[in-house]
RNA sequence: GGUGAGGUGGGUGAGUGGCUAAAACCAGCAGUUUGCUAAACUGCCGUACGGGAAACUGUACCGCGGGUUCGAAUCCCGCCCUCACCGCCA
């Protein structure tokens, strides 16, 4: 959510720039302005009423003491109207400030000045690609295939035991997701980032927090007896961490990475790029978060960035990334760069991170802070994540871009994590 | 599931109607002293929203919401949460 005093200081601002994200926000930016004004003046009246009450709370406490109790029910008959007053000011007040929280929730953030203009997915930017592209067989299969054919993935069975979109991993298959994770984690202890064993399912305030609800509700598993929601990443109880904190300027930035099963209930996406495991229900993920100095999130951001390309590098996966459009990027978003990787026998690229910068969006929310060295005062802090990885399309893509005649191989850097070289 | 206790500032914890934004201690910050470290001493040490160029100042906040009262951290009602013990159990 976007901080009030700025849209309240710079309108034009943000209109200009919430265009590049094609959203016109003249309305709602005009709407809150002059709302704003509004609430000001009702406060002035109403703090002026409590003074005022609270001068002959005094007054009467005074007097009370001294035994003048006369002069005292004097006092009181003065209170009355006032407090009439005061209470009407509350309510008109709070009636505004829900309006114009209804209004701000409605504005995505704002882009970053380096966002390509455009619609969609098309119009984003491809800043970066590595790998080859491997020339497979004639008879190359797709994953799905490939997993039925050496029984490390059992999407039937998935079926039998939950629904679709859980699938079951076993022999070497389970070993690979153990392996990947692992090898993820090392990488991001090795980046500096402190591990992470959350929560998988959290409370309302925490979904709250990151911006899943109220808005998106439908996209989590809800136990409605517990009133508690299976994250659909860990960047919810891990971004969360710092709900309501102020921490000081010398110890950020926070880098924080965490394995999570990752549950998401995808509704409205049936039938699109659903095979195998293009886009699971549960799912396994390595996350990185980062908590910046506003100076210094962009510096942060290119970090992870690097970060998640030696990843696929060292996958030795064929891959490129784009730095998303106006049009195509996420409500929270101010700037994302998403990681494919190439499926070669589905010929397809599949999104396998997301790497964002939020910018203040969500720390307002999360009223997460830091406290400026300068005036000492508390200051909103940037945050940003990114998947380090996700592992179901990556697996897509190592089952069939290393598919061989002998198996599949696995990446030299995975054999430490897996114990074996070859799925056969 | 049963029973009991409790939610106060970064932490411990005092406060049962007005003199309490809230004692005391710890931590933190600044300084004095000291050959260094340490210790001792002194001062500072909540957040949000308003007003003000600023100094400063008004209001709100003691889990959340409502009520009683001239006045509520304190009394009443509802809700949420935490802890302890017992039972069950990985």
């Amino acid at each position: 959510m976007l901080n009030l005093k700025f849209i309240q200081d710079n309108p034009e601002l943000v209109i200009a720039k919430l265009k590049r994200k094609h959203f016109d926000a003249a309305g709602i930016v005009n709407q809150i302005t002059e709302l704003y004004r509004q609430k000001n003046q009702l406060q002035n009246k109403a703090d002026q009423g409590k003074a005022e009450m609270n001068k002959i709370s005094g007054e009467v406490g005074l007097l009370m003491r001294q035994g003048k109790k006369e002069e005292a029910e004097i006092a009181k008959t003065r209170t009355a109207e006032i407090k009439e007053s005061i209470k009407q000011f509350d309510i008109d007040f709070a009636a505004i400030e829900e309006q114009v929280y209804q209004l701000q929730v409605q504005l995505p953030n704002l882009p970053a000045d380096l966002v390509p203009d455009g619609r969609g997915a098309a119009d984003n930017l491809v800043v970066k690609s590595g790998g080859e592209i491997p020339a497979l067989p004639e008879k190359a299969l797709p994953h799905w295939d490939l997993a039925a054919k050496y029984n490390i993935i059992d999407f039937e069975l998935g079926v039998k035991l939950t629904g679709a979109g859980f699938p079951v991993y076993r022999g070497k298959g389970a070993q690979l997701q153990r392996a990947l994770i692992n090898f993820f984690l090392a990488e991001a202890s090795k980046a500096g980032y402190e591990e992470i064993q959350p929560p998988l399912m959290v409370n309302e305030a925490s979904g709250f927090g990151t911006g899943q609800l109220p808005d998106k509700e439908g996209q989590m598993y809800h136990a409605t007896i517990d009133n508690l929601y299976l994250i659909p990443t860990a960047e919810v109880p891990v971004t969360n961490i710092y709900r309501d904190v102020i921490l000081e300027a010398r110890d950020l930035p926070m880098k924080n990475t965490a394995y999570s099963a990752c549950f998401r209930r995808e509704a409205g996406s049936y039938g699109k790029d659903v095979r195998g495991l293009n886009r699971l229900h549960q799912f396994d993920k390595v996350e990185i978060v980062q908590i910046a100095h506003p100076d210094k999130s962009y510096e942060t951001l290119e970090d992870m960035v690097k970060h998640v390309t030696t990843l696929v590098e060292k996958l030795e996966l064929p891959y490129r990334i784009l730095r998303l459009c106006g049009g195509d990027m996420s409500f929270t978003s101010a700037l994302t760069y998403d990681f494919e990787v190439f499926s070669a026998a589905q010929k397809m690229w599949l999104e396998v991170s997301s790497v964002s910068n939020f910018e203040s969006f969500q720390a307002n929310r999360l009223k997460l802070r830091y406290r400026d060295e300068a005036t000492k005062k508390p200051q909103l802090a940037h945050t940003l994540n990114g998947s380090a990885l996700a592992l179901p399309r990556i697996v897509a893509a190592l089952l069939e871009n290393n598919q061989t005649a002998e198996g599949i191989k696995i990446p030299e850097v995975l054999v430490p994590y897996c114990g074996f070289e070859v799925i056969c």
